[in-house]
Parts: C-alpha cells; sequence; structure tokens
DNA sequence: GCTGTGAGTCAACCGCTGTAGAGTGAACGT
DNA sequence: ACGTTCACTCTACAGCGGTTGACTCACAGC
C-alpha cells in the first residue's frame, strides 16, 4: 500500500477534488441546475463538506469560475498581429485542459449569473478591451475593440458551448486563417 | 365605463398579458431564475392560470420565445450588401419593442437551457448559415458563414445582454460602419 | 329565468435544494 | 499514551417552486 497522506495535503487533495466536480458541472449544466449535492455526489463525499470549504454556492461558484486574466500574448503583439494573438489565445484557454473547464463555466454563466456577467463585463471584456483600444489608433479605437472583443466571445460560445457545426471540428488553423483578417 | 370585452376577447387579452409577463422575467433573468409565481404576480393573476393555459413551465418558455424566423432580408441582398443588411436586421430586431424581449429571452437562455439551445443551434445558426453559405463562392463556405453567425451573436449578447460600454450605447450607423467591412 | 361552460381563484401537496448543527473517528502535537 | 484538532458524515429543517384538484362566479345559449 502507498504511504498515507499528510491531513492538510488530504484536504488540499479533496478540495481540488470538489473544485473539478464543480467545474464540470457549472460549465456543463450552468449555474442553476447545479446543486451542491450534485457536486458532493460527484466528488464523492457529503453535501456539508462543500458548504464547510467554500461557505455558500455563491463561494463555490466564485472559487470555481476563476479566469486567468494573462494578457501577455495581446501586450506582446503589435496591431497586425494582434487578431491571430487573440484568437490563438483564446483557442488555447479552451484547448487546455486546466483552463478549459473554469473558462467554460465563466461563460456559460455570464448571460444568466449577476456575479458572472459583472466578472465577464468588467475584467474580461472592459480590461482587454482597454489594452487593445490602446493599440489601434482610430477615432473609434473603443469601440472598435468593444466590438472584436464581442466577436471573440461569439467565437468561443458558438464553437464550445453551443457546438455549432462546423465550427465545433473546425482546426484551429482554418479559423484563424479566417478570421483574423477581418 | 367602456362596453363590456367577450369571453374569449377576455382570455387573449389575459393570454397575451401572460406572455408579455414572461417574456420580460425570462428575457431579464433567465428561465431558472424565473417563477411561475413571478410571472403571475407580473400578469396580475393567480399562478394556476399560467398552468392552465400553457401546461407547464417549459411550454410557457416555448411559447414566450419564439422567434420570428424572417430570412427576407438576408436572401435579398447579395454578397457585397449582406453584412451591412443582416446588422441592421439583427438591430431591428432588437429596437423593435415588440421582438426584442423574445428575441432577448431566446438569446439569454441559449447557453443554460437545452430547449433555447436547440432553437439556436438548429433554427438561427443552421439555417441562416446555409443561406448566407450559398452565397459565398469559397471552398471554406460553411465555416466561413458559421463564423460570421458566431459574430452576429456576440454583437447581439455584447451590445444587449452585457450591456458592454461603449458597445451598449453606440449608434447603429456607428456599429454597422465599422464591423460591415470585416 | 335556468343551466352549462369556461375563465379565474384558493389552498394544499410534494419533491427538491441550500443550509445548519451535532456527532465521529482518525491523524497530530506533546 | 492522551487529549485535541480537524476532516468528514448524518440527520434534519425550512423555504421555495412547480403542479394539482376542487371551488367560485360571470357570461352565453336556450
Amino acid at each position: 500500500m502507498t504511504t498515507a497522506p499528510s491531513r492538510d495535503e488530504r484536504r488540499r487533495r479533496t478540495e481540488a477534488t470538489i473544485l473539478d466536480a464543480a467545474r464540470e458541472l457549472f460549465s456543463n449544466t450552468g449555474f442553476e441546475r447545479t446543486t451542491i449535492r450534485g457536486v458532493a455526489a460527484r466528488a464523492g463525499i457529503d453535501p456539508a463538506l462543500v458548504m464547510q470549504y467554500y461557505g455558500n454556492k455563491e463561494g463555490l461558484f466564485a472559487a470555481a469560475a476563476r479566469w486567468h486574466i494573462d494578457q501577455t500574448t495581446i501586450l506582446d503583439a503589435d496591431l497586425d498581429a494582434l487578431p491571430a494573438a487573440a484568437i490563438r489565445d483564446l483557442l488555447g484557454h479552451f484547448e487546455d485542459a486546466d483552463d478549459r473547464i473554469s473558462a467554460a463555466a465563466l461563460m456559460r454563466n455570464c448571460l444568466t449569473h449577476p456575479a458572472a456577467a459583472e466578472v465577464m463585463r468588467d475584467q474580461v471584456m472592459c480590461d482587454r478591451a482597454a489594452t487593445v483600444a490602446a493599440k489601434i489608433d482610430a477615432p473609434d479605437a473603443e469601440l472598435r475593440a468593444a466590438l472584436f472583443g464581442a466577436t471573440m466571445m461569439g467565437l468561443g460560445m458558438a464553437r464550445y458551448l453551443i457546438e455549432l457545426e462546423p465550427l465545433a471540428s473546425a482546426s484551429r488553423e482554418d479559423i484563424e486563417r479566417l478570421l483574423a483578417p477581418a
């Protein structure tokens, strides 16, 4: 048999298990249809333990839907390469096994859950749009950036959440090739 | 006092009142957060009457979220004018007082409600994309059309549901002017 | 006038879900 | 060895929300 894990090692492990289960359900079925009991069952533990760790359902969601905001790929690109970089960044998030689920959890609920909507609007879109706008030299820079952000959001939702064909099964290269010029 | 309305006139009137209330709530707070009791209260009638008319909550939603699918504006446009026409069509839907709410109801719930997702995917996106694709003379016509549809969806969501600034308060002309070329 | 029909109401049921509090047993410090 | 801490469980509660069935009452046809 393997060596027994220490107590807080064990704690961190179950905490991660809960978070994984929560992300899975939040991203697949949305906030409202996800139940604490469902998360607990999937994690193989008692519902009350979820409460003990995250306080309430909102807390669990807040912990599960955190989004890594790294603007490096955007900051490093100049205006010409920016669309391609942003597309690659978005697709990268969703191809990556770790980021995918939490990104999907945020995106799926941003229309129906107030907190998710706020995060989406303020952090993701506003901040990104600001850095994008700073690179555009035109009178309508902000509006252009917002339109670009909306386009990226639509792409992510259509491809990964609604799974619209043939978008869902198209290759990253094709998407980048066709959309980047626009 | 006015002349008393006939019985089925009265029926149709309350039915419409219920539907209006349902659309309002579905489009503002989403399917799950909308309660039959809430709809009834807003309509000024008893919850049981909603059930009597629409069977269950799903039936109410199905009746409330119907989307007028008129592809005339798309069909009439040739390839060059198509983006502008589609944008005008989308914005027109959302500016129009009648269509706006049911369109929003469908769009808001298409990520979290199975039936709404199906309608969105099959009817709105697939059918439209097909007619769009028929006009594009390129090997990747379908993918291009899907990307275009995703862009339009992102635009609608960002502008009318998340109310992302400065997109939400921009004029129709500006949006059309900036996005159509792409 | 009388009766049937149908719009609209009332009260209640029942399952689900978030949440709370006491309890248990194994790991940990001493 | 022993008391303490802490992850974890069991049970239960309270409220909400969809749904139901019996009831009321006004209007239409005879």
